[in-house]
DNA sequence: TTTGGGCAAATCGTATGCAATCTTAGCGTT
DNA sequence: AACGCTAAGATTGCATACGATTTGCCCAAA
């Protein structure tokens, strides 16, 4: 099980704007962060400071403050003493995200619909056109960066909605949303994610919030209806198991 | 302005289960964290690492794990080669943290009805009990020990509602309440808020979660509507002259 | 008196070393 | 052959050391 993690990490993704001179661990966050839901790295996958420190050309300081904030955001589990790992959302960990999603969201949504400007309905069917592009696709790869467009859609309208604490709030939902997804997915979720995002946006270009924001929850709602939270209930061998 | 911080903080809070053998940065979060939402310290204070560490006899490392736990929950905000200080929202923020709040805490109420116990709604009582107890009193102790006792009633909430995500959500908006309310409160936040914490319990009581919810967003109104967001509009000024 | 430059103190950013803890492999016993 | 025990290896927790950056002071020059 010593597989090597490093080629599961695109180490060159920071744009060069990105590349302000402070703030090193932010950079293996973000990085760590998009490894993780793309589902690169998988549920389970153990982080060790030593590695994630050569793989950046870092010390262990700076691997461990990344690994904390990523713990912070529940993308990680640290033991004590043992070290992070890619984490395992358990069923109702699972069940409480899709509640705060149908909590938050249809909230998102309205403040959108009062502050969406046409360039920003511009920019949206840009992204549902990737999105799109990106479903007809085959293969893994494909599938990863659907994912991640969907996820995208979501972070972009809490943009909009210009509330930067509900913004990183979805940030955290949206990720850990992935990781969930990819434990408990059963289908692709996208077929109708990807009709479902259009029509939201075609709701708010209308300004009609309301409807807007009752396609959210239905689209929320079929996310969630896609996955399995059953199966793993009683074991708990499964989590050994994936975290060996 | 060398005035030492170390009066401000209550270094011997933990209590003794609470004592566990690890994890020494997330007591020092904790007591920093209880010392900013009493307004024991003041935001804009800084909190070097040296001497964060030395007040609780850890080094600088541990320090800074604390410090950046914190910052992550935006109770304070470090400036790169500079250090940590404690938090001083703009009103533009005061407004978005209360924007959250109207959106979360309906949709909290709505869990807690389902799930609160009478054993539940007998802690609720004695908590209610204990801020009444703290209004009567006069100085600013018992002032303190008032708007921590409101804060809890709502963290209690969303401990019922039975969402850890939406719990830790309601910690971070709750704790950054209390630094705006430091700022930009006008009066005693609590003369009204009492009487509607109650009010929100009782309909709680009798399972009418749509009522509870309404007084709830009324609450909320109330307590926004006892600041005083205009003044440091303009200015910008003021915000360099807080943080020096 | 005011302004500008430069030096010194303080603080942060990061690397590295050591002790403690956990894991695992090997060995002996039943 | 299975089980338990011990010791070595690996990894984290934490402290400390050193370089980099910023700030504030002081003094000189206009």
């Amino acid at each position: 099980m010593a597989m090597n993690i490093s080629e599961k990490i695109n180490l060159t993704e920071t744009t060069p704007e990105d590349r302000s001179p402070e703030d090193r661990s932010m950079a293996i966050r973000e990085s760590l962060r998009n490894a993780i839901i793309d589902r690169r790295l998988a549920p389970g996958t153990k982080l060790s400071e030593s590695e994630v420190g050569s793989l950046f050309d870092v010390s262990r300081t700076v691997a461990r403050a990344a690994l904390q904030m990523l713990a912070f955001e529940g993308l990680v589990k640290t033991e004590r003493n043992r070290g992070a790992f890619v984490s395992n959302p358990s069923p109702e960990e699972a069940r409480q995200i899709f509640a705060s999603r149908r909590l938050i969201e249809p909230g998102i949504v309205a403040a959108a619909v009062e502050r969406i400007t046409p360039e920003d309905i511009a920019e949206f069917r840009r992204q549902l056109g990737e999105e799109e592009r990106y479903m007809n696709e085959r293969g893994p790869a494909a599938r990863r960066a659907e994912i991640k467009a969907s996820g995208d859609f979501h972070l972009m309208l809490a943009s909009v909605a210009g509330n930067v604490i509900l913004q990183r709030f979805m940030d955290e939902l949206v990720a850990r949303s992935s990781l969930v997804i990819a434990l408990y997915g059963r289908s692709g979720v996208s077929s109708c994610g990807h009709s479902e995002h259009t029509a939201v946006l075609d709701a708010l270009e209308k300004g009609d919030g309301e409807r807007a924001a009752k396609l959210m929850i239905h689209h929320i709602d079929h996310i969630e209806a896609d996955l399995d939270l059953q199966v793993k209930q009683g074991l708990g061998l499964k989590d050994a198991l994936s975290l060996a």
